[in-house]
DNA sequence: GGCATACATCGACGGTCGTCTATGCCAATC
DNA sequence: GATTGGCATAGACGACCGTCGATGTATGCC
């Protein structure tokens, strides 16, 4: 399995980098109001943008139709299918498919490339690497950098 | 990193369990228009169930503020944390926290405590273990019973 | 008991999503 | 050039989502 041991890789390395790099929130804290509710309340949160674009990923996932289309091309040969067949075997028309292909391409999860009067679909698994280190989420208690109280 | 490693010990459990069980679509094929479009065209589907509980754990990370809310969590002390402070830090009203972490309730990502008069919320990351072992996705042209054509 | 506080729920609002039919575009074939 | 077939786009429609202020509920403190 060349392209799982892949992901890991990248797993390794993006979780290694980058949620790491977040630069704590100032805390507003000592009010007057001020009480040990808990333990780690102000922490450091994922910047807006990162935040955004893991969304965006979960987004295009977010759809069971999406989550079978991304299984099935990911099941055939290196990856890559064409969408032939595909309506009768989901029982959905084909501008729905269409509509489809079109989150997981925009979201980067897939490529298109047109033959002849086909077009081939083949899955960016290094797209998912993102997603599968954000999934793997910092394990708690990492003392500097990483955790936050 | 004792948690992460729990995780990539239950990927390996599912992914060889899980996704390998679906049985085959019957092939329609055969008919007059019958052409070598493409390799791989009609391959197994995963079940609507398992897609449509995929896509709801995928629903609920498909929000920004979801997104930060449980990177949050993660990073305190034992994956746990109270909300009293959150409204504030990520700029959102208390309902509208209240709605997200509903939303993260619902789909088993984390669990709710009352302590006195706070929540407490923990993460659940073996609720994340099926999505990342999806994520992870069958290596291409795997021979039989994983791969379909 | 009465009050303050932390959280959940309600109702409303604008925006987005998923699906369809109808139509347009482009490559291959006749 | 005309036709066929695969795919994308447009428009419409119902359903759901994210957010808010207002209100309800339960806990802790005086």
């Amino acid at each position: 399995m060349p392209i799982q041991l892949n992901i890991w890789t990248l797993v390794n390395v993006i979780t290694s980098i980058g949620a790491v790099t977040t630069a704590p929130l100032t805390l507003p804290a000592t009010g007057p109001d001020v009480d040990i509710c808990c333990e780690g309340a102000d922490c450091a949160l994922i910047p807006d943008m990162e935040a955004t674009e893991l969304a965006e990923v979960f987004k295009a996932l977010a759809d069971p139709t999406r989550v079978r289309l991304l299984d099935h091309l990911s099941r055939s040969v290196s990856g890559t299918a064409c969408a032939c067949h595909l309506p009768e075997s989901l029982g959905i028309s084909q501008p729905t498919l269409s509509f489809h292909m079109k989150k997981l391409h925009d979201a980067g999860l897939v490529t298109r490339e047109k033959r002849g009067r086909w077009v081939h679909w083949t899955v960016r698994p290094e797209a998912l690497a993102r997603a599968v280190a954000y999934l793997g989420l910092p394990a708690h208690g990492i003392p500097a950098g990483g955790a936050c109280c």
